[in-house]
DNA sequence: CTTAAAACAGTAATCATTACTGATTTGTTC
DNA sequence: GAACAAATCAGTAATGATTACTGTTTTAAG
């Protein structure tokens, strides 16, 4: 009855990336995920990171200091990076009008699209 | 009367990466002007290109497979980056309507917007 | 329980980017 | 146009994220 379900693992790293908002890098998933699963691997985080991408279970969103972020709520919306904190939020949908209109243009076939305001955010403002 | 004016080389990235539309890499770059100039080093390139940046000279448009791709068009437009052979395309800023109402949203001070089309283009397609 | 395939840990390798150091160029002042 | 200080540079080493590799462990099914 099993089959095609995931590994124990791969859940989990899948639940680690699903269950925040923080729009995580490979390592963040890793060292929080390292404190329940001692033995796990670097390498397996990012190998299945890769894998939920093709899958498009997960999305990369942003690339911050070097590093890429994703996230897992894959729905439309954009996102917000603040280049002091490095921090990424979550920009409601609504301000970002994403034309399927585009998907004919000069032969394009679109398959995501990506929209992200840079600048400063509250936090950092105010400080 | 000189003064403000860039050295030699520093002008001669510059006008490299001002001069094409393929929204270049910074090896791009390198290995473009290496020709004209046996004696460049790319971390001159790199260096250059950050300057350039925090000028507001030219932007980061994407990361692709790895590398950061920039734009010496500052002026508003999006972009369409195949995910087939990595080469990067302007869309005109008409399909990308920027809005500057998010700059006050949330205490966010917006510096610039990214809007970034994702898929197969039509070379890719046609073969 | 066996067994083959998939997944994994741990480590080494890769590759873009940055940092460092001593030499060269630039702009200025005489 | 020589001299000098600051800026810039070449070349190389270092960093750090990501990927590749190898031998071991887990998984799912018979």
């Amino acid at each position: 009855m099993s089959g095609q379900n995931f590994s124990k693992k791969r859940q989990m790293i899948l639940d680690t990336i699903k269950s925040t908002d923080i729009h995580p890098s490979a390592k963040w998933v890793y060292e929080t995920l390292k404190e329940q699963v001692p033995d796990l691997s670097l390498g397996t985080v990012y190998r299945n990171i890769n894998l939920f991408k093709e899958q498009g279970l997960i999305i990369p969103v942003a690339n911050v200091d070097g590093e890429e972020r994703i996230d897992g709520d894959t729905s439309a919306h954009a996102h917000f990076v603040c280049k002091e904190c490095g921090c990424v939020y979550d920009v409601p949908a609504t301000h970002a009008p994403i034309s399927e209109e585009t998907c004919t243009l000069d032969g394009f076939c679109t398959h995501n699209t990506v929209l992200t305001y840079y600048g400063i955010c509250g936090a950092c403002t105010t400080i």
